[in-house]
DNA sequence: TCCAGAACGGAAAGCGCTTTCCCGTAAGTT
DNA sequence: AACTTACGGGAAAGCGCTTTCCGTTCTGGA
């Protein structure tokens, strides 16, 4: 440790050191010490000399600044927010990634809020988030299709705006707001294009909860596309997943007990695919894609790995999470933005021709 | 909406609401605006009718307390960090939900940061986390094995705690703190121990990189069941797989070119294994488990999904991170404790008695 | 009837920073 | 040589809360 002031032993006091601490020890004031540690304060620069006295102070005393005394009297903060329904799920795992490395690229704090798909939760954290003043959110959840929790959210929003607050939403939320989305409509078409190309005729589609816009979107996509080509889907050709791996596995049961002529399966999400393989394979004994093609959405990392290689509509997760970020950072515009993300249709192994 | 006050439209003022504008609209002082909207401070107690009056007047406005600016006057605040590798990562993302369920139960607000490995952003998050007065922070990363690295932590560590901050660590760290351990070595032992039991006596070993304490756990228990089994470790029958699927494939590809006499592997992590079973599969036209068992560790979601469901070592993910958030509620303790967690063998489709 | 003591409201002093002002000094103009 | 400019440093006023301390009103007991 070079240059260890003798006359004043480094003992920290007790507690969290104080700018004035750092100051007192450089032989300066706090404001001359405030200027040499975060020469923000406009053009005012600090003397060589006794910027470093201050440097050298706050290093032997291990200060960091009180970042919520300094959001105070800055009144601007450092972090944003980035809501999920859940880091567990790795759709969600992958756009928080996706946000949080360009956020750490810009010096931001990340708030990761976690509803659970529960809509108070996360009205509840948008609202805490406002009072930590976080500069922004990236809403990552999917939207609810429900117009009194979407009046709600947006009066939320609105509140938090006019604080100055910034938010990006992920996929459709029904709020005017600058947005990321993914094309959902356009994959959930590809993927019943390329089944049909395959030479499918008979469509089984495993859904999840209607409440999630997510759901609607990709749902609307499959049926338009079907219709277009001249293909009806009854009721008993479609089934709730739930979004989870188990249920969607007792609903692939399900399915094929009440509609066993089906030769293909979309599957509206990749977490659900696993389930509708599981239950086709070990549950059914029917062999994929031999006997019945499935094709997935997401393109999870362990898309590739499932038996067999699902095949599925890929979504750039990451990409999404770091341009919600980005967005964040050209702050807000007069009119609110929209970037659409295409989709891709990853052909592996879960989907062949159709049997006959 | 009940009761508006008629003489004084809800004309929300621009920039954020104050606890003076809401007093003012109650007409009552803010130290009394204060007390009605978070009766915290000691037994004071507002009269029901000013009470009422302050709360419409909030809700009104749409009043959310500045949380920097509570924060500073308490000098306390309600955030807490966790310190995680990578999101994306399925290992942290359990243990990190698990851990946020806990933080959401008590009300506390999380910080994730992700340091992608490299240990100069864990000292800087570290340090951003204890300037935000972050109550407690969450080490979930894997330690680094690096003399000089762990000095500065434990400073980092020491400086935190001096502050009144709280850390908990997942797994080794090299530093006294609140510690949750997985039995990695336990672990590591029980798959050795169950692929010898099917008769295996050829062994070879993906590990990760040398510099996490997670792999040097892992790694020892092996070496030592193995040891004690009266079996060797050649140099050729171990190799770093990266700690990621696509470098574990090809290390696979390698090591099975270096000693194609293995008739199990003992994989370090699942995302591994995943890697490892393609490049058997796939790359080598190897049948597992016929031909060559795998065994994986911390049964990962996905790890019944691959091809074939693969046998490893289950990890309580989420608990661990549960615990770990635990034990920042039941607060710092005089001496550092330490939870263990056992391991348990899952046993899937990727084990079978040895070829012969 | 008087007074002690609850009970409840408000004034005001911080919490640890940033950022105006203001001021003294040194450097550049005519 | 007198006078403006920079320039760099400090005093002090907040930022929006919480909390101590004090004052007032009201209640009940002797």
């Amino acid at each position: 440790m070079p240059n260890p002031t003798p006359d004043t032993p480094v003992t920290r006091p007790a507690g969290p050191v104080t700018l004035q601490q750092v100051a007192e020890r450089a032989g300066v004031s706090s404001a001359t010490a405030s200027r040499a540690l975060h020469g923000s304060s406009g053009t005012r620069i600090v003397g060589e000399e006794l910027r470093r006295r201050v440097l050298d102070a706050a290093r032997e005393l291990r200060y960091v600044s009180n970042a919520p005394a300094q959001a105070l009297a800055r009144s601007t903060t450092t972090v944003v927010g980035v809501v999920v329904h859940d880091v567990a799920d790795p759709y969600f795992a992958a756009i928080a990634a996706g946000a949080m490395g360009v956020a750490r690229e810009h010096g931001l704090l990340v708030m990761l809020a976690a509803t659970f798909r529960d809509p108070e939760l996360e009205l509840d954290y948008l609202g805490r988030l406002r009072a930590q003043r976080a500069r922004a959110v990236v809403l990552a959840g999917s939207g609810f299709a429900d117009r009194e929790f979407t009046r709600r959210l947006a009066a939320e929003v609105d509140a938090y705006r006019a604080d100055g607050g910034h938010v990006v939403a992920v996929g459709a939320h029904g709020i005017a707001s600058d947005t990321v989305r993914p094309a959902n409509r356009a994959g959930a078409a590809l993927a019943v294009r390329h089944l049909y190309d395959l030479g499918h005729r008979s469509f089984g589609i495993v859904s999840g909860p209607r409440t999630l816009t997510t759901v609607r979107d990709r749902l609307d996509g499959a049926r338009w596309q079907l219709r277009s080509l001249g293909l009806g889907l009854l009721p008993t050709q479609m089934i709730d997943g739930g979004f989870t791996r188990e249920h969607a596995r007792a609903a692939a049961r399900t399915l094929l007990a009440r509609a066993p002529e089906l030769t293909a399966i979309v599957v509206l999400n990749d977490l659900m695919a696993a389930g509708v393989l599981a239950a086709l394979r070990d549950d059914l004994g029917l062999r994929v894609p031999e006997q019945i093609s499935v094709v997935g959405f997401d393109d999870l990392p362990f898309a590739a790995d499932l038996n067999p290689p699902l095949t599925t509509v890929r979504l750039p997760l990451a990409d999404i999470g770091a341009r919600a970020m980005d967005m964040i950072l050209t702050g807000p515009t007069v009119e609110p933005r929209t970037l659409d993300l295409d989709t891709e249709l990853v052909v592996r192994s879960s989907t062949t021709t159709a049997p006959r």
